[in-house]
DNA sequence: CTTCATTAGTGAAACGATTCATCATTTCTT
DNA sequence: AAGAAATGATGAATCGTTTCACTAATGAAG
């Protein structure tokens, strides 16, 4: 471990000297010669700067925490790979943390709360830890992803929900589907689009409030609707390719009985038979934007929301009603 | 921010006693009262230890990096997970480090060179790249994951291929098919099982050596054999639902004209239809394990090897051969 | 009554970096 | 030529911990 010191002693200089140089602070007037001696110095000595004594010193630690729920799919690692290629550039590192329920969540806000990031940026989280979520706002900066404002002036990066659920019920409605099944849970954005999408268009909508609900039953739910669901939106692609599945297995033809669509885009839905139409959320880019909008916060004290646009892809599970 | 000395002001004693107390050194003799003065102190003034001052003075982080490549699907992210929840209860944090390609990786082995962390895991790699895992290494104790010892003494967490292989085909041997095609690139381990499953069975192994194989290539490719294979082994999930969506587009049948088994064990392949037979890998505990090993590293400097046996999810994408 | 342990506790020196305040020089003004 | 200003560089304090070495004070042993 080559220390400031040992470069100091090398070019024959005073250790301020090269921190100044090496930190590129144009303020310190450094004749050439000299910077050029120290720079040759650091480079011969491999020197790199020990993290821990500038956090010390400094205050600021260039690493954030990024603080996840259980998900699955490929999901959180693309947010995790958005994050990290935008973050990698400005030399911030990222922390992984995850909790699995509310309780972890609390204890996992408070543990952050007191420990030295410049961030945090938060996926999910839950109506009943918004305490701990404030608190731990008093600490550092929290930004929320995937999740609109949780809290009041809270920054927050997040897909536009109106349009998402607005394209997928108006796709439905564009292939002649009269009675449409959705279940955007209490999700209001969502609620409002599919409304959005079938006014004056003699296309009715209903609503599947039920949380956490798995595809057959969504399915099962649709079917027994007293006029009988010929489209669904499940909103996400597990849920999608669940429902496919279970209607499958009831002997119905897909798209020709039935048309899904799915929410998320991802890979796997394309090799599903019949090829799943969804809304691509882009995953990648939540992660980036949400880079940015943290460094947005860090170096200007606010940031505005990010809000991305959702993308229909076409593909077989959706067809025109017979 | 209250410091060690903001505790020891309240609790009327030395900054030197509350850190003894504090970290709970049973050596240093400090009476009950004075202790109970101090974690009362503690309590109140919501101390928590700077980590940079700790990391500073004890040249110890408790933070591991780890370094992906990338990754579709949930293995990624359950990996972490594991990990994670193991580390978590050691108190270590985990930086979350990737890379797209070979130049990437080496740079990012560099700069985590530099860096002080207690660990590295490392999932994937290059052949070309051991330089740079090997200079790694010099710096900092390295776990391989998923990856069978890259440079030979390094720790690895892997799950055994040999079985892995062994108890696919023989899941398709044990069925009755006489021509089984498999695609297990240049792994030893994978051939090797292969090989054994069809031993004195009248089963017929063919090798794809092909890297980077799509299903549908694979699926042409036996098809296209002089003696028509009716067993596949695609050795991811994502390539076996590919593989049976393009077998779906041929008017193939499966079961009934072929089977398929896939490798990885993802939830989504149960809502296939027809669901994809497939080895489990635990990825969860391949992270859980990657997790001890690199604790025992870090405490004694050596750990052996932690092999992980996959398991047969039988489900309806392999049948009898008719 | 010394001497020696033991107990309870403290002071101060690191660790590696940043940065304020200061100091020689030299160069410019007038 | 004397003071002011600019240039180039440095010393030392500081961030929050840990931990070595040390000190009182008490009790036990000889």
């Amino acid at each position: 471990m080559t220390t400031l010191s040992d470069v100091a002693a090398r070019a024959k200089v005073g250790i301020s000297t090269v921190s100044y140089v090496l930190n590129k602070t144009g303020l310190h007037k450094v004749s050439v010669e000299t910077q050029e001696r120290i720079l040759a110095a650091a480079k011969e000595l491999h020197y790199v700067p020990n993290i821990a004594g500038k956090a010390l010193r400094k205050g600021k630690t260039y690493t954030v925490a990024t603080l996840f729920p259980e998900l699955k799919g490929s999901f959180a690692f693309n947010i995790l790979s958005g994050l990290e290629s935008e973050l990698d550039r400005e030399n911030y590192s990222i922390l992984f943390c995850r909790y699995h329920d509310c309780q972890e969540f609390i204890s996992k806000c408070r543990s952050l709360s007191g420990r030295q990031i410049d961030a945090v940026i938060v996926l999910g989280g839950y109506p009943e830890a918004l305490g701990a979520l404030k608190e731990l706002n008093k600490c550092h900066p929290v930004i929320a992803l995937a999740c609109k404002n949780p809290l009041p002036g809270m920054p927050s990066v997040y897909v536009d929900g109106v349009k998402l659920s607005y394209l997928a019920v108006r796709h439905l409605v564009e292939l002649g589907h009269k009675f449409i099944g959705v279940n955007p849970g209490n999700d209001e954005s969502r609620i409002c689009g599919a409304k959005l999408a079938v006014k004056n268009t003699g296309s009715k909508l209903f609503f599947n409030a039920e949380k956490d609900q798995r595809g057959n039953a969504f399915l099962e739910w649709g079917l027994n609707l007293r006029k009988g669901i010929t489209g669904f939106v499940a909103f996400s692609d597990t849920m999608a390719i669940e429902l496919m599945g279970a209607a499958i297995d009831r002997g119905l033809r897909i798209p020709e009985d039935i048309s899904v669509v799915g929410v998320d885009g991802e890979d796997l839905g394309s090799f599903y038979r019949p090829s799943l139409t969804t809304m691509r959320q882009p995953s990648i880019a939540q992660g980036a934007s949400a880079a940015q909008v943290m460094l947005e916060v860090i170096n200007n004290g606010y940031a505005e929301d990010r809000i991305l646009m959702p993308e229909l892809l076409q593909r077989s599970s959706t067809g025109p009603k017979k």
